[in-house]
DNA sequence: TCTGAGACTGAGACTGAGTCCTACTCTGAG
DNA sequence: CTCAGAGTAGGACTCAGTCTCAGTCTCAGA
């Protein structure tokens, strides 16, 4: 695990005046570990000492300090994943047979043009847009 | 309201062994309409005839045939819009504040370029994609 | 025009992901 | 050492969405 990511959510927490408790942690190297977008019954079962309740009590804290971000997709579970200061910019393969998520990155250029395009649709309807979202729905390798 | 929605639904519908009712004729104008994602209390405002079990059935049927698709934000309510094979393909600005969700286009080459792209990440991983969604998040102009 | 199969409906019971409450524990500044 | 307030566990609770079931409607065939 990188260095100096539980130092950036350690900073981000006490500027929040929070403590970066060993629950916190926990969930912190899960979602790490994992390297893509973990449902709450997912990181119960690689966590199971954090109890349910505290667990999404601590992910919502985490993503107030922009340390998680929310992944929905069709399926009925919420999904979360490290927010992308912490990793990279990305965008999820989303399998809508089994619901399984995958990390992707697209080439830089692309990234850019569409960023251009939308801060331009944007603009354009007085929207300010913060981040934009390009995930792929389809049928994973496993379900083919 | 465009002639042929109508007859394109009934034909899919009829497809599936399924009757266009007075119930699902209603939620189809309600989504053409409105001209953007709905969500169910926002339908069942416009239409206060349809029950709301009758309303969820309905949408998911219309989904299962491919006329109505569902669109989850970080709200906590689905939101349904018609699939685009009968409006257009477009994408949403969501605006995490208010929870609004507008629709917008963009350059129709840097949509290729998109789709390219994806095709390529998609066939990289064995991946079978169907389809895309990108949509920009942000604060919209009321909540700015 | 009748009739039966089965598509459709509405009301309300039910499910379960996610939230909230509360009593308790831990931590660190003073 | 102590105490304020941050953090925790777990169980009750909420409510969007699903399911069930008894009844209604439609239409093809007789």
């Amino acid at each position: 695990m990188e260095p100096d990511v539980h130092q950036t959510v350690a900073a981000r927490l006490r500027a929040a005046a929070q403590r970066y408790t060993a629950n916190r942690r926990a969930l912190v190297e899960a979602l790490w570990d994992a390297g893509h977008p973990l449902t709450i019954h997912e990181l119960l079962a690689v966590r199971r000492d954090v109890p349910q309740s505290s667990a999404y009590r601590t992910l919502a804290i985490l993503e107030q300090v922009g340390v998680v971000r929310r992944v929905v997709t069709n399926e009925e579970f919420t999904r979360f994943e490290l927010d992308e200061e912490l990793t990279e910019h990305h965008h999820h393969l989303i399998c809508s047979n089994c619901g399984a998520v995958d990390d992707v990155s697209i080439a830089s250029e692309l990234e850019r043009s569409v960023e251009r395009a939308l801060n331009r649709v944007a603009r354009r309807t007085g929207f300010t847009a913060v981040s934009h979202r390009l995930d792929l729905m389809g049928t994973c390798r496993n379900c083919a």
